[in-house]
DNA sequence: TGAATTCCCTGATATTTGTCATACCTTAAA
DNA sequence: TTTAAGGTATGACAAATATCAGGGAATTCA
C-alpha cells in the first residue's frame, strides 16, 4: 500500500466520477483528506457484514463486490471500475455491507474518511443529487436483474451477461472481452453451478455464437447470442 | 376518482413518510400542489415502460409492481404501503418504469407533480438525503433478493417469504399475515411456477409450519420456518 | 525444469422444478 | 338455484439443473 501523488481535480478519471459534481473547494477538502492506497489481486478491501467507515474512489483495476450465499457458494453482485466510488451505498444508509468487495486485479483507490464525504453530500445538492439519481438508476438495473433471475433459463442469463459484459468492460483489439473471468465466476454472476456453466458455454461455442481461448471469451454471433438471451427490446 | 380534503402537514401517514423531512413552506408547497386521487382494486397507476411526470404519495391501501418477464409470467418486485412515494426512482434517474404499479386493493394516494417533487429535492437538502438514504438502503435489500435467487431453493424462498410478509405487514388480531395473496402472486413472489407453490405449501402446512384458510396465512411453527428458510442470522 | 495446483471439461446420475391434464371447491353473477 | 369463472389442489411426466466423480490441460511456483 503506498500513496499516489496526484490531486484529485487532475485525476484523469474525474470525468466520469460522481465527484465530478462537486465544486472546487469540496473537490480540494476530498483531495486534501484523502488517502491512496493500492490493493493486490485477490485482496479484501471491505468486508460482508462490517460497518464502513469512509468510501474508496477507485482510479485503477476492478474489484467484484460477492455475496457469500447460506450454502458457502457465493454471488457476484457487481464491479467496480475506475470513476466509481466503493462503499457508499453501505455508508449513506449506514448498514452493514451488502458483499465482500475484492480486488479482481490489482486495485488503486482513494480512501475518503465517512466526515468528510458525508459532509460534501449534505453541503452540496448538486453531488447529493448525483448520488441519489445513480442509486435509483442502479435500483431499476438491480429490479431486472431480479427479475431475469426468476423467469430466465441459465442459458438465457449466460448468454445475457456476456453481451453485459461486452458492452461494460469492451472488447480488446484482438476481440474479447476485455475482462477475464474464471468459469466459476462466471457461474457465479449467472447463479448456477460451475459444471452447468461450462457445458452451456461448450454449446454455444459449438453453436458459433462465441468462441474461447482459455478466459478470453469472444462473441462470434452477435444477433444470434441476442436471440439466445432472449432479448426483445 | 375523487379528491380528498386533507392538508399533507395533518395527514396521519406524514410521520413515517419521507415527505416529514421537508419543512413547513415545502410541505405547503407540495400539500397546494398535490392531486388526491383513488383506485379501484386492480387497476393501474403506473404502466411498465413509461416515463413518469410526477409521483404518487400512498395514504391508504397497497400497491403491488410487477415487472413484465420475457414469457409473459410476472415477477412482483414489491409492495408500496402508506406513507411510501411511489415513483420516485424512476424520476429522479429519468429511467422508465421498471415494472407496473397495480392497485392491490383500493389505493388513496396524491399525486405531486414532477417540478414540484424535484424543487423540493434540489432545495431541501434534509429531504434528498433521506431519499438518497432510502434508496442506499432498498439497493442492500435487493441485493440481498438477488443473492436469495440464485442461491436459494424454491422452499426456502417460501419460508422466507412468508417471514417477511409477516414482518412486514404484520398479523391480523386471528393470527393470520394481514395481506392477502393468491398462491399465484405468491409464486410470482417467489419466482416459481403456481403449481409448485402450492406442493410445497401443502407440505409445509402438513410439517405443522403453518395453516392455511384460503389466502389466510398462519405462521405456526416459528422457528421451524426459520429453519426452513435457512436464516441463520 | 519439474511438481503442484488450479482450472477446465465430460460422463453418469440424482434432484429439483416446470408443464400438462384434470378435478374439486368456492365465489359471484345470472 | 344454476352456471360460470377463477382459484386451489394433485398426479404423471418432462425438462432443467445440480451433484459426484474423474481426467486432462494450463498455469504457477519452487
Amino acid at each position: 500500500m503506498n500513496t499516489h501523488p496526484i490531486e484529485c481535480a487532475s485525476c484523469a478519471h474525474l470525468s466520469t466520477s460522481h465527484l465530478s459534481a462537486l465544486d472546487a473547494e469540496g473537490l480540494g477538502t476530498v483531495s486534501k483528506n484523502r488517502v491512496c492506497l493500492s490493493f493486490k489481486k485477490g485482496q479484501t478491501i471491505f468486508h460482508e457484514g462490517m460497518r464502513v467507515n469512509g468510501v474508496y474512489c477507485v482510479h485503477g483495476g476492478i474489484g467484484k463486490l460477492m455475496k457469500l450465499g447460506p450454502k458457502g457458494k457465493d454471488q457476484i453482485l457487481s464491479f467496480v471500475q475506475p470513476g466509481e466510488i466503493a462503499g457508499y451505498r453501505a455508508m449513506v444508509s449506514n448498514d452493514p455491507m451488502i458483499g465482500t468487495l475484492i480486488a479482481h486485479t490489482e486495485v488503486k483507490a482513494c480512501f475518503i474518511p465517512k466526515d468528510i464525504f458525508l459532509t460534501q453530500i449534505k453541503e452540496n445538492p448538486k453531488f447529493s443529487f448525483k448520488l441519489l439519481e445513480a442509486s435509483c438508476h442502479e435500483l431499476g438495473e438491480w429490479g431486472k436483474v431480479i427479475s431475469n433471475m426468476s423467469q430466465k433459463t441459465v442459458r438465457e442469463r449466460l448468454a445475457e451477461l456476456l453481451l453485459v459484459l461486452r458492452s461494460t468492460f469492451g472488447v480488446h483489439e484482438e476481440g474479447y472481452i476485455d475482462l477475464q473471468l474464471s468459469r466459476e465466476e462466471l457461474a457465479n454472476m449467472v447463479g448456477t453451478a460451475t459444471e452447468s456453466l461450462i457445458r452451456l458455454m461448450t454449446e454455444m461455442k459449438k453453436e458459433g455464437l462465441i468462441s474461447t481461448q482459455g478466459k478470453k471469451i469472444t462473441v462470434e454471433n452477435d444477433g444470434a447470442l441476442k436471440v439466445a438471451a432472449d432479448l426483445m427490446y
